[in-house]
RNA sequence: GGGGUCGUAGUUCAGCUGGAUAGAACGCCGGCCUGUCACGCCGGAGGUCGCGAGUUCGAGUCUCGUCGGCCCCGCCA
């Protein structure tokens, strides 16, 4: 039988949120609205936890102080929505709960609304349950009622305030971009938005505002920040969304080290302000071929060491044929020593070297130094020489494992960064309560893409190269370094931005670099060319993730717990069941015929 | 597109090498209870074992396919 609820609010107005009264507003009259989270019924006495977003209150039912409202509360059940009214009252000492904030008071009720009645919930609200997250999602509105998941929407809130306010500061305006847009070559896979008025054509959701906020430096903005809107139509991970917030900043007049500066300021504020942590400036800074040779990656975890080494010199006459095999072709011998790792099991070995796999590494060698000894499939080719080699590389000791892996420069690297960041997690390494920033700077502006054939920008097409290394773009391209930084925090990048080209000479030789020809360049970016020559001023900015920012620093271990409606690894909201089919007349409308049934 | 993993009551899970009527806790329903606060006590209901084939005398359990959640590779300037 259902339940129907049907008083109204009416002249009610709540005194303050369930989880404010403390014990100096005893004796006061007041009114709580509220979710009912759980009743405990004495026969006698009820009692009902009333929870809103702000925590919870307790509100006693004694029919000796309301007979009527007494056995009204005999009806109230998990999540129903009641209003009380009635004497704040400080609770007898012993029964006093220490572990809430309003523990001293509790509320006798005189009367009480039954507003709304409620299904039995899906999943318990409360704080101890494990819930599956598909039920979550798809009951995201009660999963949002449970304080933990709430407190990552606050957590984010406070912290896009607390930019807007730093950015405010600078004198940074913030401007609206058009989110139906044109659809731009490089990069990701665009999300496209049909076009009625001409059939056939589309329109295509922004990856980035990129091009409009250099528009906006050529028209003299000067300083421009948003907080926006991104789109990406890629398959999704732990830390990808298909749609996600970017905090989008552009200066003009400036070189690398200003945006640098600015952003540290804004970091130093976030973090002394929603973490209490003092970061210390200016932050730690690696040029990308530091990054990649100590950390095999562009966004190391600096929160721990376990950095590479180079085998490469100590193995070049090897006995070890796989090491000379490479080497002679070209590639690496890497690896890493880890303290204590000789402990590892035979079955941890192999799970690391189909960890490796993954990669692309054909294999994992392995040294184990026990007593003196050296314990490996390796050892017997090993000479003095290269055991020594080792030795000075690592400072190995006993009790040490030291892992190998010989290949080319991406599958090594790759596969050597992600080795020492599952072995961090595995054995401990890695301090939970830190958070650690690093800058990657000076990448490279271009690189070789055997699929394409062509040179592709590892930033993108704007990002204008060192000073120094222009004349490189001439004779040795894939030499030229650019004017690009990342921030990465614990290994996730969170922030990326350059300084971009703004003579358009310059920006046409790139495309040509790019492979992109006169014809097509005017085609994709000429209302970007054309601004450029209206006097364009030296200009560059940086872009965050917003929903990465707020996951590392709510602890969340994934995007899904920081935004309000997330979508699931396969791109479905599961609330609303986006996406969905269309009415056939809104496809003819749109001169849409569909190839792929259901 | 590929690899891994999970899917059993509303929820979280157990269910052995295939074997009798599929269990537990919490939740839910009914009863009792005036100081509980994840109340307590007594009783009860509740299952398309994700779905579909197959193997078998017999499938929650094995095989194949399929759908969905999660993690990863590819992809993501």
């Amino acid at each position: 039988m259902d339940r129907l609820f049907t008083d109204q609010l009416g002249e009610w107005k709540r005194s303050c949120y369930c989880g404010e009264p403390r014990a100096v507003g005893v004796g006061r009259e007041m009114i709580f609205v509220g979710w009912a989270q759980t009743r405990r019924d004495h026969g006698g006495l009820i009692f009902v936890d009333l929870r809103d977003r702000s925590g919870l209150v307790q509100v006693v039912f004694n029919p000796e102080v309301s007979a009527a409202s007494h056995e009204k509360a005999k009806q109230i059940r998990s999540e129903d929505v009641i209003a009380v009214r009635g004497l704040l009252s400080r609770r007898p000492p012993e029964t006093v709960n220490r572990q809430l904030g309003t523990g001293e008071v509790e509320l006798l009720v005189h009367e009480v609304k039954l507003l709304n009645a409620s299904q039995v919930p899906p999943f318990p609200l409360d704080d101890y349950a494990e819930v599956n997250e598909n039920t979550r999602l798809k009951y995201r509105y009660l999963d949002l009622r449970r304080p933990e998941s709430l407190a990552h929407l606050l957590l984010r809130y406070r912290m896009v305030k607390k930019i807007r306010d730093y950015l405010d500061g600078l004198g940074f305006i913030d401007v609206e971009t058009p989110v139906l847009t044109k659809s731009t070559p490089e990069g990701a896979r665009d999300y496209l938005v049909p076009s009625r008025i001409y059939p056939g054509k589309f329109y295509a959701l922004p990856q980035s505002p990129q091009l409009f906020k250099q528009i906006l430096m050529v028209a003299g903005l000067d300083r421009y920040y948003q907080i926006v809107r991104c789109f990406r139509d890629e398959d999704l991970r732990a830390d990808r969304q298909p749609e996600f917030t970017q905090l989008d900043i552009e200066m003009s007049f400036i070189q690398p080290k200003d945006v640098i500066e600015m952003v540290e300021g804004m970091m130093a504020r976030l973090f002394k302000e929603l973490k209490g942590i003092d970061l210390r400036l200016p932050l730690l800074r690696l040029t990308w071929q530091e990054a990649r040779a100590r950390y095999g990656t562009d966004k190391p975890d600096v929160r721990f060491g376990l950095e590479l080494k180079d085998f490469s010199a100590c193995f070049q006459q090897s006995q070890v044929r796989v090491f000379s095999a490479v080497l002679q072709g070209g590639g690496m011998v890497k690896g890493l020593s880890v303290p204590g790792g000789g402990t590892l099991s035979r079955k941890e070995l192999d799970d690391l070297t189909a960890f490796v796999a993954n990669y692309g590494a054909k294999g994992l060698a392995w040294i184990k130094l026990a007593d003196g000894e050296w314990q490996s499939p390796i050892a017997k080719f090993l000479s003095d020489q290269e055991r020594s080699g080792i030795l000075t590389i690592t400072g190995a000791k006993n009790g040490d494992i030291i892992f190998f892996v010989a290949a080319d420069d991406p599958v090594t690297h790759d596969a050597l960064a992600n080795l020492r960041l599952h072995l961090g997690e595995k054995l401990g390494l890695i301090p939970q309560d830190r958070y650690a920033l690093v800058w990657v700077v000076d990448f490279p502006l271009l690189e070789y893409s055997a699929e394409e054939k062509r040179h592709v920008s590892v930033h993108h097409p704007f990002t204008a190269p060192l000073d120094e290394d222009i004349p490189l773009l001439a004779t040795a391209p894939l030499k030229v370094r650019s004017k690009a930084y990342d921030l990465a925090l614990n290994g996730v990048e969170v922030g990326g931005g350059s300084i971009r080209i703004h003579q358009v000479e310059m920006q046409k030789q790139l495309l040509g670099l790019l492979g992109i020809d006169a014809d097509e360049a005017e085609a994709k970016f000429g209302f970007l060319l054309e601004a450029l020559s209206y006097g364009a001023p030296p200009h560059g900015g940086i872009a965050f993730g917003i929903d990465r920012l707020a996951m590392i620093l709510s602890g969340a271990k994934s995007l899904r717990e920081v935004i309000a409606f997330p979508k699931s690894q396969r791109a479905v909201c599961l609330l609303t069941e986006a996406p969905s089919s269309v009415d056939p007349k809104q496809l003819r409308e749109l001169g849409i015929k569909t190839i792929v049934d259901k």
